[in-house]
DNA sequence: CCATTTTGTGTATATACGACACAAAGACAT
DNA sequence: ATGTCTTTGTGTCGTATATACACAAAATGG
């Protein structure tokens, strides 16, 4: 495939790399997985798994390929969310990061640790070290931020969920990802019923009090004309077009 | 820079390019700026300007530089907008491509035609040729969803308009941008004004029936706390997910 | 000076939002 | 049993916001 051509003669290249934010919900907590580097530079610091793109590999393969390596999961949201080419951003040389955020739900743990490096931890991210390798704590920023702002207007806290759940703990799961304040029962109730994406499961579970209906999030909308806007808590807008500026990438 | 280290030896490395779609406005309508490629592959077709990144250049310093040689525009609004990676996207070799657009302002016209390709030229987003070369077509519906998207809730649109401008052509650009259906007059005035992002210059200027007030957009408000939410011509929200699950990159 | 065109403002109705009260369903103790 | 406690679930009410639409204002031209 590669072929030389007339006037088409690239300069030295970049390495490119892919890196994974992943997240997952652990004890009603959101929690992103880390990786102990065991090698200058940063060495013993906390990094978010990736690795090169291979030659003839999609970039979300890649991202895939990633994921299932230092997981074992399969099969799990997966979104680009931003690439990052600071000249410097990697001391030994020219890396250009394509990132990605995953989200994994949260009954499938068979999360099983990696070979390659010395640890693989989850974190709550409200508890996360500092700092993290590389630029890698802007990486992660950027994850946050997006997964917030999605949150108010896609189904995304689904994903992080176990297959079925309550209503209590969809409410958390929000409450979790976009701050402290405490969202409005009844509201959110209303709202998210309104919005015909849940299916009842019937049964019931106990929970201290009186128990929660479980529900199912309807699979078979896979027309994604819904829209699921939450405003209440609304955090801070600071819009992309902000943190780019911030980038200066 | 480079110098090679223990078990940091990345295989054969992609290209990486970065390619802008230029967005301004002529006679009231959005253009984008595309190319006439002059030799194979895809030679006569159009497409979208870009280049290699240099190996010591930001990604965006990159996408400024090619802006800059195209247009002779500099100090425009620029955002990355998803990179592209399939792996065939270029027949000649893997080239990886980060993808920016660039909003310039209908008043700053000095666009210097390119030294580089045969054609350069101004196409309206209606009117589009097509195909594109490459997998810009792809990139091209990315754009404008993103701009689209992005125009309702941000203060997008002010990017593409001259310095000093009346709400009616601030309203016909958002019709322009966000589809056909025309916008409530009354309730995009009420909105825009409560918004307080505009300043009055006080003059007038004659377009066949009452004279339209002229305005400035406030620029010191460079606290982007503002949020301007059109909800009326909500067009189709086909979510960047669903988009993600087209594209399989 | 009256019709026409386009800009600008006001109003009325419907819908959505946020705060809050209260009922329902269990567990547990007395 | 009965009452208390805790958590879930539902209803309501005032307010804000959105949308549709009417009408006034400022020019132009016959």
């Amino acid at each position: 495939m590669v072929q030389t051509k007339q006037s088409f003669e690239p300069p030295d290249r970049p390495a490119v790399t892919v890196d994974v934010v992943i997240f997952t919900l652990r004890e009603r907590e959101v929690h992103v997985l880390l990786l102990k580097r065991r090698y200058p530079p940063f060495a013993d610091q906390w990094a978010i798994p990736g690795g090169f793109v291979k030659l003839d590999e999609p970039l979300d393969q890649a991202a895939r390929r990633e994921l299932e390596e230092e997981t074992g999961l399969q099969d799990v949201y997966l979104e680009q969310l931003y690439t990052f080419g600071a000249p410097d951003r990697d001391p030994r040389m020219r890396v250009i990061s394509v990132a990605y955020f995953a989200l994994v739900r949260a009954d499938v743990q068979q999360i099983r640790g990696s070979h390659e490096s010395s640890e693989v931890q989850w974190f709550a991210v409200k508890a996360l070290p500092q700092p993290l390798a590389f630029d890698h704590d802007q990486i992660m920023r950027f994850a946050l931020d997006r997964l917030r702002s999605k949150l108010e207007y896609t189904t995304l806290a689904f994903q992080l969920l176990p297959e079925v759940f309550t209503l209590p703990e969809l409410k958390q799961t929000y409450e979790q990802i976009l701050g402290e304040k405490e969202l409005d029962r009844g509201n959110f109730y209303r709202k998210i019923k309104e919005a015909g994406v849940l299916e009842s499961v019937g049964k019931q579970r106990e929970s201290g009090g009186r128990p929660a209906a479980l529900y199912r999030f309807q699979a078979n909308r896979r027309d994604n004309d819904f829209v699921f806007r939450w405003r209440e808590a609304r955090i801070e807008p600071r819009g992309e077009g902000a943190v780019d500026d911030a980038v200066r990438d």
